[in-house]
DNA sequence: AATGAATGAGTCTTCATTCAT
DNA sequence: AATGAATGAAGACTCATTCAT
């Protein structure tokens, strides 16, 4: 006997292809942390936003502390490809100063969910303490920069990470500011 | 007779005075939800960090959320009052400039967990947007100085509240900075 | 130093005298019972509604199971009464008859929230089944009255617990009829 | 080596079919509220009674006063059914009245659970006001039957209402006379 | 690989009762 | 006698995770 049933029977998920599930659970967790917290987004809301069996998480993260863990490293990563667009090591020094505060700034604004995700991650005591430690490399290519800089004699000889702090610091709040206000920068 | 050992025999919590409870209540949560977060820190943890029994908390708070809340908008005052300590109007605009910024540092030096857990809060999905709307006031006295500078002539006609977040962004940074690492600011 | 602070400090419950607190507890439980059922009507509440402090209570009740038995018994004599009213032994049993019917049913309209405490607590599991069985003797009169009619020959022979529970019931339901819908019986 | 052991292994509750896990919630709450009463009846014995995890109850059912109320809909159909049984609207007047009489005096008796649940759920406070509005259809078909006989003159044009409640009443009382007592109806 | 029903430990909160004052 | 703060055992419900299908 031939049915059809099956055919109908298919839900969504089971034409996914499995490289889009676990896209679909890295996304949706980002999205629900986004607006519910850590403690507000249920593995069985992940499940339903990916349009996956809340089982079916299991087969392609060990727990949801894994799942943000590795949404964590991927939005790190992003972050940091970003700041380094269209700043080549030859350029001066002044211009690439700019570009990384402007590469910064665009990032925020563009991916606001994706920074709040990363200020959520660095900001709560859900994660490692391990976690907080890899979170010194964040900045890396901004300090490298600036380590750079003051050698040669363009920053005077203050210490390094606080500027990174100031610079960093400044460029979150003001795209803050600008996801929350409609203030545009010029 | 006059005995002082009565002092003594007293169990902990019945020698409390409400006020002292009420207190170690907050206290507790304080200190439990920046170690822990706000989901990580249970009703039950509380009332053994403060010396309470479970149910003793709901006499000097209608719920968790009505603590958090109580606990928020006192830091929240203390923290307003410590930003303008030795900060009279009549002083020098650049003294005033300066005096802010040390006041803001030095208090989130001196009160880490205070100035956490009101990150925590403000960036919370927790708290209701009412809240996230009085937190605009957070930083009034900073934005009046601020404010009273432009018109002087002393700063540039730019958004003002771009000056409070770019002024209050580094010191926060800087001032996370040195608790994380141990770095002094000059 | 003369005070009138204590005049002002004294509560309503410090004037009252030891009869009417255990009458208004007796009352407050009544009441609300009724509103909001047994477990829908914390000892705090009985507390507030009879102006006095929690712990009094337990002065004059053991328990609030003991308030509750209390308050069945004193009803369910006041009941009784209300049935004999205007129904000496020695009036023609037709008028007892009526007499009874009517007795009854304006107990029940003139009293309803007493009427519907004894309904719930004869309903209700709360109470203990030795409670259930002193039942029995609730519609005692009644059943005297039956009884007698049956020897006189104007009842046939049928059981008389029949007949007092088809009386009763009728009554019953009449009266509850009244009591929400607002229709008079003649 | 084959074994049939695996059969007996298996838990109860995984052996069940869904179908039975929710009937078997619903017979554990009307039996359990019978003997105990609402608020006697913890989430918990309702767990152990039906055979499933606490946890499991709450995929059928959104919370304890929804499996209350769901039960309440479905007796109270099945009551409405038994009271229309062999009473077709073509047999005689007389003959209709005391049909309804005997379904329902019989479905009592059979059911005493099942009807007990019906008095405690109509007399609670615990349900809401709107399942009381709709109660008023639970006699719709004796609502009927009689105002079609007071139509054909059979019945005198007193208020249909009064009789309903008269013959429920009597009814009820006499079936509550016969499963406490024993006594036999003829 | 995928499902989703099932689990049960853990959460916040309530409340009858006690007891130091 | 009176107070009401304090207690802590339960209660309803949630949710990360497992596992038979």
């Amino acid at each position: 006997m031939i049915t059809l049933l099956w055919v109908c029977g298919r839900t969504n998920s089971q034409s996914m292809i499995p490289a889009d599930k676990k896209q679909n659970i890295l996304d949706a967790m980002l999205n629900l942390i986004v607006a519910n917290g850590f403690h507000g987004t249920p593995m069985s809301l992940v499940a339903k936003e990916a349009g996956v069996a809340a089982g079916t998480i299991y087969h392609y993260f060990d727990s949801k502390e894994a799942i943000i863990n590795e949404l964590y490293a991927i939005l790190k990563q992003r972050m940091g490809q970003a700041l380094l667009t269209s700043n080549p090591v030859n350029l001066h020094f002044k211009t690439r100063f700019f570009m990384f505060w402007r590469n910064l700034y665009h990032y925020i604004v563009q991916n606001p969910n994706e920074f709040i995700f990363l200020e959520l991650y660095a900001n709560s005591p859900y994660i490692s303490q391990l976690a907080k430690t890899e979170n010194a490399q964040f900045y890396q290519p901004v300090i490298d920069f600036l380590a750079q800089g003051a050698l040669a004699g363009v920053l005077r000889e203050m210490d390094i990470r606080l500027m990174v702090a100031l610079i960093c610091g400044s460029v979150m709040v003001a795209a803050k500011l600008q996801l929350s206000g409609g203030m545009a920068l010029t």
